[in-house]
RNA sequence: CGGAGUGUAGCGCAGUCUGGUAGCGCACCUGCUUCGGGAGCAGGGGGUCGGAGGUUCGAAUCCUCUCACUCCGACCA
C-alpha cells in the first residue's frame, strides 16, 4: 500500500485486530443468495454474515462487517486528521429547536425522523450536523484568532428515505464522517475547502478506490461550491461522465504539507481541470468539446463523499460571528465535507469481488491472513496450524483460523466468499515436504512456500 | 409518495386456485464411510404458516382489516 505504517494503533480499534479462530468466531455464512438482495454488495454482506437487516435501511453490524467499518473508519479518521481537523462526537438526537433557527427544521421535510420526548419536547435524530457545530462553534469562538477551524465527528445519521434499497449503499440509519470548516475570509475558507479536497483523494486511494471529484449540485446544504466523489461501478445510482485520462493519475502523489496553499490548491487544479461530471451536472456539448472520444468514459458511479463550501449560509442566520482585526464582527466563511463510512463497506464490495466473492483491499480486509487447516484433527496438521497461527498473532498479523471440522471444499469456498487476501493453506500432503500453500486472493495465484520462511510474507 | 409484488424452519422454496395429519432442498444434530475446491448413506431436531378478527365441524388455504418487507419510478452521504 502507498502509505506504509498506517495503523490501528493508538485507537480502541486496535483492539479489533485480534486473530480468530473460526471454530470459536460469529460468521453466519449463507450458501445462497437472500432474495431480498438487489446488487452484488448487498448479497455477499448478506451471505458473508457481515450484516442482518433489522428494519427496512436499518442493519446490524456482525464481527466480519464490523471489523471492516471500523477500518474504514479509522483511515477516515486518520487522513481527516492529518489535514488539520478535529475530532468530535455529537449526539444523534438534536433539539428542534436548533433547526428552527436556521430555517431547515421544516425545509427538510418528511426526511427527517421526528421524534417527541416525554416533555413533549420536538426532538430529532440528525440527518445532519451544521446546525448543531454552528452553534457549538459560536459559543466557543469569538475571535479571527481563533480561526480557522475544521471540526469533525464520525456518527450514526438517520434520513428518512422514501425508499432504502441496496443494504447498507442506501440505508436510512447510516455511519458518516462530517466534517465542518470555519474561516474568516472566502480566501481562507477555499483553502479549508482545498485540503479536504486533497485529503478525501487520499482517504479513497487509501481504500484501493479511484474515487473521481465531479462538480456537484449543492442539494439542501446549499452554497457555492461543491464536489461528489464518485467510484465507478455499475450498480452506482448516478450517471458519470468523465475523462479517461483521470484513471491515468497518479493517485498517490499528494503527499503534501497542507499548510503549503499553493501546493494544495495545485493538486486540486490538477483534479478538476478535466471534465468530470455526474448526469445531474453533465454537459454534453461541453464533454464532446473537451474530452477526445476515445478518453470518454461514462458509465454510473457510486457516491462516497461529498463536499460543499457555503460560505455563510449557516452562520449568518446564527449568528456564528467572530470578531475582526479591525473590530468589525462577521459572520465566518464555512464548507461542510462528509464521506459516507458506511456505504463506503458497500461501494468497496461493488469494486471489488468476482463470481467467488469480496477481493478486499489489504487495508479494510477484516483480516490480512485466511490460515485454512486442510484436515483437522490430524495431529500434524493441527500442530503446524497451531504454530503458524501463534506466530502470525506474535507478528501482529491479523489472521482467522479455519479450524473447523469441515471438509476442504467448503473451507476454500467459505474463505473465497470472505476475500482475505491471504490464504495461507496446510495440509498433509504439503507438510510432508515442509511447505504451505500461499494464495494471493486477488491474483488466484498459488505459490508454495518452505515453512521456515512463511512467516517472512507477511 | 404513485405503481407492482412477497410474507410458510436460519436460507431458498412448494403447498393456497379446489379447506381435512405442515412439506422439500440447503444449513443444523448423531453415527459410519469419506476428506487438496461446497461428499455418501442412515437416523434426528427445529415452524403459534407476518398479525388480528371472521366464516366453518375443521383455515397456511376462504373473507375483512392490519403490519412488515422487496422491486420499478420522482428525491439523496
Amino acid at each position: 500500500m502507498p502509505w506504509p505504517g498506517e495503523s490501528l494503533k493508538g485507537w480502541p480499534d486496535g483492539e479489533l485486530r485480534i486473530p480468530m479462530r473460526l471454530s470459536q468466531y460469529f460468521m453466519p455464512i449463507l450458501r445462497d443468495d437472500p432474495k431480498e438482495a438487489e446488487i452484488v454488495s448487498h448479497k455477499l454482506m448478506l451471505r458473508c454474515g457481515m450484516i442482518r437487516q433489522e428494519a427496512a435501511g436499518c442493519y446490524s453490524w456482525l464481527p466480519l462487517g464490523f471489523r471492516v467499518l471500523k477500518k474504514i473508519e479509522q483511515i477516515v479518521r486518520e487522513e481527516q486528521n492529518r489535514a488539520g481537523a478535529i475530532e468530535v462526537l455529537m449526539p444523534t438526537i438534536q433539539p428542534a429547536d436548533l433547526w428552527r433557527k436556521s430555517g431547515r427544521y421544516d425545509a427538510y421535510g418528511k426526511e427527517m425522523l421526528r421524534i417527541k420526548d416525554r416533555h413533549d419536547r420536538d426532538m430529532l435524530f440528525g440527518p445532519t450536523n451544521e446546525e448543531m457545530i454552528t452553534d457549538i462553534f459560536r459559543q466557543g469562538v469569538k475571535s479571527y484568532k481563533d480561526l480557522p477551524r475544521n471540526l469533525y465527528h464520525i456518527q450514526w445519521k438517520f434520513r428518512d428515505e422514501v425508499r432504502p434499497r441496496f443494504g447498507v449503499m442506501r440505508g436510512r440509519e447510516f455511519l458518516m464522517k462530517d466534517a465542518y470548516s470555519f474561516d474568516l475570509t472566502r480566501e481562507a475558507g477555499q483553502h479549508s475547502y482545498n485540503k479536504m479536497f486533497v485529503s478525501y483523494l487520499k482517504t479513497f486511494a487509501r481504500m484501493g478506490l479511484k474515487a473521481v471529484p465531479m462538480r456537484a449540485e449543492t442539494g439542501p446544504i446549499g452554497g457555492k461550491d461543491s464536489h461528489e466523489f464518485l467510484i465507478l461501478a455499475e450498480t452506482g445510482e448516478s450517471g458519470v461522465f468523465f475523462d479517461r485520462a483521470f484513471l491515468d493519475m497518479d493517485w498517490t502523489a499528494f503527499d503534501i504539507d497542507y499548510d503549503d496553499v499553493g501546493a494544495v490548491a495545485r493538486v486540486v487544479e490538477d483534479f478538476t481541470s478535466k471534465y468530470a461530471a455526474t448526469d445531474e451536472k453533465h454537459d454534453a456539448a461541453e464533454f464532446d468539446r473537451r474530452v477526445p472520444e476515445a478518453a470518454r468514459v461514462t458509465g454510473r458511479g457510486i457516491e462516497v463523499g461529498h463536499i460543499f463550501f457555503f460560505g455563510t449560509k449557516y452562520s449568518e442566520p446564527m449568528g456564528a460571528v467572530v470578531q475582526g482585526p479591525d473590530g468589525k464582527m462577521v459572520p465566518v466563511e464555512s464548507g461542510s465535507y462528509g464521506i459516507g463510512v458506511s456505504r463506503l463497506v458497500g461501494g468497496i464490495i461493488e469494486a471489488s469481488h468476482d463470481e467467488a466473492g469480496i477481493i478486499w483491499p489489504e487495508a479494510v480486509a477484516p483480516f490480512k491472513v485466511g490460515l485454512i487447516n486442510l484436515k483437522a484433527g490430524d495431529a500434524d496438521t493441527d500442530a503446524a496450524c497451531e504454530t503458524i497461527y501463534k506466530a502470525l498473532e506474535a507478528k501482529g498479523v491479523e489472521v482467522l483460523y479455519d479450524d473447523r471440522d469441515e471438509r476442504p471444499g467448503g473451507k476454500f469456498a467459505t474463505m473465497d466468499l470472505i476475500g482475505l487476501p491471504w490464504q495461507v493453506i496446510i495440509g498433509p500432503r504439503g507438510l510432508k515436504d515442509g511447505i504451505a500453500e500461499v494464495k494471493n486472493r486477488k491474483t488466484g495465484e498459488r505459490e508454495n512456500v518452505a515453512l521456515a520462511t512463511l512467516l517472512e510474507r507477511f
